[in-house]
DNA sequence: TTGTAGGCGTTATCAC
DNA sequence: GTGATAACGCCTACAA
């Protein structure tokens, strides 16, 4: 692999000439520049990164850890942040860190050490105030969920007006006894939409019963969570995001249960396709996915400037007909 | 932030003995080891992976180019590759090369200026030859498609076998005038799909009729591609990958066409759950990221060895219900 | 067991 | 406009 050194020597140039045409620097005379980029061309040079990284401090490169890029809406945001990033010049080194609150720390720190110019985060422990040294170095900034323990830009969606909307749709179907479905993390995510979905029962002088609360893997069939949630009376559930939706789904279709109202936080891809339609609220994690990657690259390019560190995106809600099963036609066991 | 030297100062040692116990070198004695592990939790030494990689030359990192993460499919190849990354210490570093042929070049180049350890490519335009020179570096392993102008290792499904039982599915239950719904990119996986497709036609003696052939973006929705097939009297349809599946069911459902068969060359999360259920060409995302990625680590570990450089993955058709709508029930126009 | 010398390829500084 | 020189932080080789 050619070095700078090399193309400088076929060029009769120095070294620092040869760097200077490749970081298009105006002071060479036309000639050189024409001569240097030759020499180049003829030995296939390309830059070592890794020795400019290390020279400048700063790799072009854009940290970003998410709870799992398989799922649909990390991927998405993932995409999104690339799409930002790449434009800059810079690649992304994903992680994912999994369910297991304990590997956050391990495997944000390990992309940490390599100089990043900036990170995104999708928090899985209950603590990120270790960041707060890191942050110095580079802009952090939080995604999805809000972090505890350290201050950095946060772009979350709008959780609890989104669940608020969901319930109050059921509620305005004649629905009462109303369940919540989500999975059994404890994120900031699940929990702000309960409190949505708690407070559109209290808009409605419902009283919220822990029997139709039911957190889990919603995916191993309808044994587990959903018959004791049919069982406890629910005649509408409100799944509280996308993969407890497709485990609602596909658990109502085995069981043959078409008479049970569905609001899902979060659309799914065939939504649309199913029999009635889903009801779900809208969510946009490539609008989450920009909005974070262009903050890492504000705050680089202004770092003085003074920004609202919290942002909420609004979400809405598509209402396609599962959400508006009257309860009437429920068989209450 | 600290560097050897700092933490060297501190524990009134050299550089390099503070490096020795940083790699867990025996030849240090215990007290000088414990003085050192001191100096560093004091200074809170984290050491520069930049500057090691510099040194060494071989980043801890693994590249990995797939048209797009936020391709359910990919995103699974990418978590697969992910678990046994980080499994060896390493991190990954992602790009969506996008549908343009012309982008996979420089964006793979970009993530192997990085020194990489390996690189696994899902090849996007038609000529991989340029990757012959950086193969001596670091292994490159091919994913879902096999390359074109430079033989590397490749892990590819059974397009063909799985398309050809698709089709001989649907003519098993009567179908004579089976549709082929594609996207328009010519990858090879789409051409092998098509392959099989015809096959099976052969095999059952039916005529291949090019009216009945589709390629574009489904996504669109029905006027564009779905009507007309079904105006050449398409009573079923083989569609060819799991996107355009996607846009095929949605248009299905749009133009309220339930008596068009279906079988799809990968599975929807709700498959299951749509009336019928779809019958399609299960794949195993994860199962071929897993093989790469072990790939990758076993052409470093043991360079000199001979493997079989091309490795075709099996795949199933799990019959649902829409592959077994009988002919007699469409309507033909 | 420990230390010294040298260099990986690039860029910053400061001459010319 | 161009070049010499000195780092950046670490690791390999060799020496003590």
């Amino acid at each position: 692999m050619a070095s700078m050194r090399d193309v400088a020597d076929r060029a009769r140039v120095s070294a620092k000439t040869v760097s200077r045409v490749f970081n298009d620097d105006p002071h060479v005379s036309p000639d050189t520049r024409a001569r240097v980029r030759a020499a180049m061309a003829d030995l296939g040079f390309t830059p070592n990164l890794v020795a400019r990284t290390f020279r400048t401090g700063r790799d072009a490169a854009l940290g970003v850890a998410v709870p799992d890029v398989a799922d649909p809406f990390f991927a998405h945001v993932v995409r999104a942040i690339e799409d930002v990033a790449s434009a800059r010049g810079c690649v992304v080194v994903v992680t994912s860190l999994g369910h297991d609150p304990d590997r956050e720390r391990p495997s944000v720190e390990a992309l940490l050490h390599r100089q990043l110019v900036g990170l995104i985060v999708v928090p899985t422990s209950p603590d990120q105030s270790y960041l707060a040294p890191w942050a110095a170095q580079a802009p952090v900034v939080f995604v999805d969920r809000a972090p505890t323990g350290h201050l950095g830009d946060t772009f979350v969606e709008d959780d609890e007006g989104g669940a608020r909307a969901a319930t109050a749709h059921l509620l305005a179907h004649g629905h009462r006894r109303i369940a919540f479905a989500g999975d059994a993390l404890g994120t900031p995510t699940s929990r702000h939409r309960m409190l949505g979905h708690r407070a559109a029962l209290a808009d409605a002088g419902v009283e919220p019963d822990d029997d139709l609360v039911r957190l889990g893997d919603w995916s191993a069939g309808p044994t587990g969570l959903l018959e004791p949630l049919l069982q406890a009376g629910a005649t509408a559930i409100f799944s509280s995001d996308a993969r407890s939706s497709v485990g609602v789904v596909l658990g109502l279709h085995a069981l043959g249960r078409r008479d049970v109202a569905l609001v899902s936080f979060g659309d799914l891809a065939l939504g649309a396709a199913l029999t009635p339609g889903l009801t779900a609220v809208d969510q946009d994690p490539h609008a989450l996915g920009t909005a974070a990657a262009t903050r890492v690259f504000a705050r680089i390019d202004e770092p003085g400037r003074r920004r609202r560190r919290t942002t909420v995106l609004p979400v809405s809600l598509v209402a396609r007909g599962s959400g508006e099963l009257p309860p009437a036609m429920s068989s209450v066991t």
